[in-house]
DNA sequence: CAGAAATGGTGACCTGTATCACATTACCCC
DNA sequence: GGGGTAATGTGATACAGGTCACCATTTCTG
């Protein structure tokens, strides 16, 4: 995949080291990239397709994070300069995705080398740590109907389609909710003319 | 004060132009050292005391993140490169406390010179990030009893003291819960001997 | 094509926690 | 030491959201 353009910010050269030394690899809706616990070995930069990060606890009860998209990569992959660090999060496929892994032990040296990394890794870090922060607004001040509002705009603006392909179900597992109070919340949204509901598809209105 | 052995990692040289560029302040217990939407024009390094970090909405409600003792520094102000960010979150000397202030244009120069100090900030980031990890686990996840004694135990370890002076609205605000909820739990692992109470103190029991 | 599985709808019920109202206790200070 | 105030205790009630039971419909699969 021709994905240079991704990164119109990244010096020639940086480019070059990163095809020479980066490993592409396609994953297909679903496939995990990475799990809790698991040693972190490679950093992962996304080319296309939708990752979705995600934390889990003892009991399997999942709770979504953020989505990575093209062209952004996985904060906490970038920062385990200290080798045999292992993840704290669940990264998954959303969709069909491609992705550029490369070994940690190169971090150093980009960081050090290349300006236009260094930046990235500044804005990565900084941009996810905001997501985070908003999710704990989200969880510690709203209420799952907003929750759940604040999700669907999220999806439709993440894949730029108003035609959000997920069961309850899934919308549950990723809130950390049940699909019973999901189904009737998205019924009431429905009534106040928000969505529209169709089997394994709601429509965002408006 | 001789704050210098706070960070022994640190090169000499970084350690003299930090005591040259950055300025030393005090703060009061219950001072606010930042808050949110304000420009962040230095970042701060923790030297004695202990600040709390801090979410607030709209209505006023507060939720506690995590807190900074000596030797620490506040993530969000050592990322933003980009002049004029603005803060997200807020800061609050909870002791009296003593920070060093750096200009926050001198992060890219600290940060491509000296080795030490992209370690630190690197270490920093990762750690913030990783705390921030274990409050979403704590919401998403926990009832309130458990969130309530993930706090005790976190203030007893930060404090190095068990006996915690705080109110019970004082939690109560900290947990974004209140203040009957937070009774009535202490009062639960009183009877289970896990704590006991007393006017403005709770005593960590085992 | 039949049976299984996934999806969604709905009522009854339960639990955790927020809220309100008010009582009690401890402490401070003039 | 008495009055005021902050801290705490406690019952009653409200409500969001989780759980259970069950049913209907659609889709998958052998």
């Amino acid at each position: 995949m021709n994905w240079k353009e991704l990164f119109p910010q990244f010096e020639p050269a940086l480019l070059e080291q990163l095809e020479k030394e980066g490993v592409e690899r396609n994953f297909r809706a679903g496939d995990v990239i990475m799990r809790t616990g698991q040693y972190i070995k490679s950093t992962v930069l996304v080319l296309s397709g939708r990752i979705k990060i995600y934390r889990e606890n003892e009991e399997g009860s999942e709770f979504l994070m953020y989505y990575l998209g093209p062209g952004e990569a996985c904060a906490v992959s970038m920062i385990c300069t200290l080798q045999s660090q292992t993840s704290e999060v669940m990264a998954q496929a959303e969709e069909e995705t491609e992705v550029l892994m490369l070994p940690v032990q190169l971090m150093d040296q980009l960081m050090n080398e290349y300006k236009s990394w260094y930046q990235f890794v500044i804005r990565t870090y900084r941009s996810r740590f905001d997501e985070l922060l908003t999710v704990v607004d989200n969880i510690a001040f709203r209420n799952m109907d907003e929750r759940l509002e604040f999700y669907l705009i999220r999806y439709v603006k993440n894949t730029g389609n108003k035609q959000i392909e997920l069961s309850h179900q899934q919308i549950a597992d990723d809130l950390n909710s049940s699909r019973e109070v999901i189904s009737r919340l998205l019924k009431k949204m429905e009534q106040r003319g928000r969505v529209k509901l169709q089997r394994n598809m709601i429509e965002w209105l408006s």
